[in-house]
DNA sequence: CGTCAAATGTACTGATTGGTACAGTTAAAG
DNA sequence: CTTTAACTGTACCAATCAGTACATTTGACG
């Protein structure tokens, strides 16, 4: 009997999803999901105590799966550095910007604010990915294959310059589906950059420069 | 009569600004916005059509009043590109970074979607900043001050490394005020990143490395 | 088949919302 | 003073919302 709830649980749960992806938080009242999902809103209830609570179900679940489905192939070390990081950077891309989660993305950062949605996905979202990619970054630093400083920051850089010419229209509003072809060309860019600073000392001294 | 009504519309706009920014957009009830400015609720709707422009009005002058500040005193061409980077990269992150202005355009980016009100303010905030930091980069650029590359590009970089260690905590509304020493130091850490892969080409190949 | 918890549909509450109506008041301009 | 316009206060409307009550039906398990 836990097969049939829980299923139950999870329609609700995909249906909520998209309702909220499509409507917003307030725009998508429990009646307008319930007529998603069929059945009573004693139903939903009896599974989720609140609106809120259903939101926040959603949210960390889709956070979750989409974090998941991002850092599946994650290979660490694969000789070149910079092929690992430009596999890893299409890859993050593609996954960030695909329009489901930007309007995942979207919404989080919307309703931040409620209960504490925002630390949640700040920890299990941002800090888990940045944390996983700057342990690949501190080894190829200690393999030499990339200048010596802080992985974490190194992380954060990285990150920025991939999102670099993409995140203003994204927090926005204004950006649609992003190519293929764009992706590469954007991370081809961010990586240039990255390892002019970051690269190995013997290309140069580069970052520490003052 | 005109100043009259020009100074009470702009009690409005204040009283209005400062209860979007505290309470949200859904959150600041019209009749919480009557009860601030004090006067009639008819008052109101006599100066602004409905709560919709009221909002979009406080959005693009709050957007327009912090471009001002931010891009008053950014000189140019002062000898050392760096230094000049330096100090506006510190400008910059102060004037974001402050308590209101991360009110206000975390409240931008959550109702972006309202109306066209992403649009127009990716066009008068983003776009135009970036412009104008670009033009400065073109010329150094042009003087061999900073490697020849797309000055847009340039600036998307410079942007998005300069608010590389702040942005996702931003975002999900876990940042609180910034110490001018953590600015200092931020942008410092960004600088040298940018110098690394944009300084002089005399100072390294960088970049281009493909 | 009988039991019993889970699911359903409908109807409802109480509160809040954006926006309007209107009659009365202020106050500046001629 | 008179005109004319904006301003005020209060009361109101229609719609919508999250959440509840309840009587009824379903359907799996023993």
């Amino acid at each position: 009997m836990k097969t049939k709830t829980e299923t139950k649980r999870q329609a609700i749960l995909d249906e909520a999803a998209r309702a909220f992806r499509e409507l917003g938080y307030e725009g998508a009242s429990m009646s307008e999901i319930r007529a998603r999902v069929g059945g009573s809103k004693a139903t939903l209830y009896n599974y989720f105590a609140s609106k809120d609570e259903l939101f926040f179900e959603v949210m960390t679940a889709s956070c979750e799966a989409e974090f998941q489905a991002a850092h599946a192939s994650m290979d660490p070390t694969t000789g070149d550095i910079e092929q690992s990081l430009r596999h890893f950077g299409e890859r993050f891309l593609s996954f960030l910007y695909s329009p489901e989660v930007q309007a995942n993305r979207h919404l989080s950062i919307a309703e931040s604010g409620r209960t504490k949605l925002g630390q949640l996905l700040y920890e299990r979202g941002v800090l888990r990915s940045q944390r996983l990619v700057a342990e690949s970054i501190r080894e190829a630093m200690a393999q030499g294959k990339l200048r010596t400083a802080d992985p974490m920051l190194a992380t954060q850089h990285l990150y920025a310059l991939l999102e670099a010419e993409l995140i203003d229209r994204f927090l926005l509003q204004l950006l649609g589906e992003v190519s293929k072809a764009e992706i590469e060309a954007i991370t081809a860019r961010a990586l240039a950059v990255f390892m002019a600073a970051y690269g190995p000392a013997s290309d140069q001294a580069a970052a520490k420069s003052r």
